[in-house]
DNA sequence: TTGAAAGCGCTAACAT
DNA sequence: ATGTTAGCGCTTTCAA
């Protein structure tokens, strides 16, 4: 009847049964069978813990028995679609195994990153998941030598121990850039991230490889950007179209950048994909009010997320460093307007392509 | 030098300095001065502590000050950037006030709502910010009651006495209609979100309100849809086309409402704008990745979140209910292209609108 | 200026 | 089958 009160204890509870507050936490603990507390007194126990509203004191427990349930994320920005999405896997993930999930925002800041961190490690959380900012991981080396498991998700590190469970760059990187070689495509202008990041450098690189496998010098290939954002997309795009009048088609890392890139490009006279094609690394999870009709490799940003789960709750329940240092998580290469068709002279002749208006939805 | 090793206590720390742990906890304690610890003690202490690695347990901590430094915040889906930007705005502030915050996704759940706020409870998070889910507040009135603060936000309730922040829907509503009906739309149909929900009654009433404003019967208002996503959109605006082929005009009650809108409109051969305008009551945070070319009354969604911080920062500081039991967040009409010009015989000839293509980014 | 002791609310040996 | 006791790591009286 009462509504349950935050200030009725254990202690209370045992009082009002009668009982010792041992009697009353066996009662209470769900094996009462097993502790060998009578079915009457353990009836009893709870019925008076019910009428009272008790409430066992998390905290208190988790001071005993040394296990706080609680999970740590710290992604760069909750509110970037991206890590929202690792945010509610792991979420999800962490309550499989009965734990609740302390979010930190580090808003791409590493400072922010190491104090999280710290208050984390402070609040006692069993565990850390991460998508880190810098390209310094030594406080996440140091929280997991110090007994905090770390895994790391999307930009990780060269070196390390860390388990890091990322896209794969590399192939969609391969794959998008396959596909303008396929239609004819020689002068490709990369729009790139943030420069130094494992993502953003790994894609770099094959996209590099293939096309200096089309028999595009690394010299030649024009890149530009100095983050994931729509900003760095508009200006490195502006630029890069001024300076190579040549490029016939544009390879951008993000979504946003892809964004900034459009926009460059339409501000240039060129228009998309008739003039310019271009493809995209995408960053944005599947939601179809965000669908553009670019060709992009998309990410899994759920699986990323639940893989990263997995891992530490492996980690978790076995006590064992995870078995592998890199989860790669496939890319889905989507073709769709943005790259356009064969280019003139290499193929048959384009059509004049549908405008970019947001795609239908999945069904 | 040791990596901060989570074993350490404030016992060790003691002991390392040869002191006790209560002149040890007050030399930590940052007034040590007040506590009248010599200030030779107390550098002694602190170096010990900064050499061993020392971190206080926040459970412990928390456990003894009966404050957990913790808020709970509950969202439908935190993968939704509405939900995640509320989410951010909230942590911001509450870091503000030295607390952490513990986020939980009631997956549009009710159940789960109520299962998570006694999660939360017993967690003794100081205090709640919920965008609940049903129409129900039982769980959260009760958590009020029984000391945790509560501040709902977005969806509310009409009873109850929980302080409540949402965006002023009925203000964005009018501004819309009002908007067709100036271009000359009087038979303008509703795509509604979850019927029931106060955002969604709120704008209903108030479309209808208006409408009534400008001769149009609410008998003679279609109204179709049973939730705020693209499929809801999608299949009611369906419906209404199909049963009212005299509508020129739809008002989407929220973005993946307009999305699923623009595709039914598109498989009934209506092009929007000059076939069919659209409007819509937009529930995504300003990101550029996200624009449409969507006339729409944008929600501040970071204003919301930082309002329902603030309430909270507030009562939990002064302890005292809130002063006010609505707080509302004004919209921002924007006028795009998906609206079209005046209809024909309503004005000057409509001129052929560009396509609906993502708009600029804001500079 | 510092220490000893009590206790936050709970669990878990170790007794009976 | 249940009670007693001893902590978990910290803060905070109350003494000295």
């Amino acid at each position: 009847m009462s509504a349950s009160n935050l200030t009725v204890t254990l202690g209370d509870v045992a009082a009002a049964a009668g009982v010792s507050v041992s009697t009353a936490s066996r009662a209470l603990s769900g094996n009462a069978k097993a502790c060998r507390i009578s079915d009457a007194t353990a009836d009893r126990v709870r019925n008076h813990a019910r009428r009272l509203g008790f409430r066992p004191n998390l905290l208190a427990r988790s001071l005993q028995s040394r296990r706080s349930g609680l999970l740590g994320v710290v992604v760069p920005d909750v509110a970037n679609p991206f890590f929202a999405a690792i945010a509610k896997e792991v979420t999800r993930g962490a309550e499989e195994t009965g734990r609740s999930v302390l979010l930190a925002d580090s808003g791409e800041s590493s400072d922010r990153e190491v104090k999280l961190v710290a208050e984390l490690q402070a609040r006692r959380v069993e565990g850390l998941v991460v998508c880190p900012v810098g390209v310094d991981s030594d406080h996440l080396e140091a929280a997991n030598a110090a007994g905090t498991p770390v895994v790391v998700v999307d930009r990780g590190f060269r070196g390390g121990s860390l388990p890091t469970v990322t896209s794969d760059h590399r192939g969609g990187a391969e794959r998008l850039v396959e596909h303008l070689v396929g239609l004819g495509h020689r002068a490709i202008g990369i729009v790139q991230g943030r420069p130094g990041t494992l993502p953003n450098d790994d894609r770099l690189r094959a996209a590099r490889r293939t096309l200096a496998a089309a028999g595009v010098p690394a010299d030649d290939v024009p890149v530009a950007g100095d983050g994931f954002t729509e900003r760095s997309g508009y200006e490195s795009a502006a630029r890069l179209l001024a300076d190579r009048p040549d490029v016939t088609a544009l390879f951008a890392f993000s979504t946003p950048n892809a964004f900034g890139a459009l926009r460059a490009a339409a501000e240039a006279g060129r228009s998309v994909p008739d003039d310019l094609a271009m493809v995209c690394f995408d960053e944005v999870p599947h939601v179809e009010f965000l669908r553009v009709s670019l060709t992009a490799a998309a990410q899994d940003v759920r699986r990323l997320g639940r893989t990263a789960a997995e891992v530490m709750a492996e980690r978790l329940e076995t006590g064992r460093p995870p078995r592998r240092r890199r989860y790669t998580v496939p890319v889905k290469f989507v073709a769709r307007a943005s790259s356009g068709g064969p280019l003139p002279g290499a193929g048959a002749r384009r059509t004049r392509s549908r405008e970019l208006v947001p795609a239908g939805a999945p069904r």
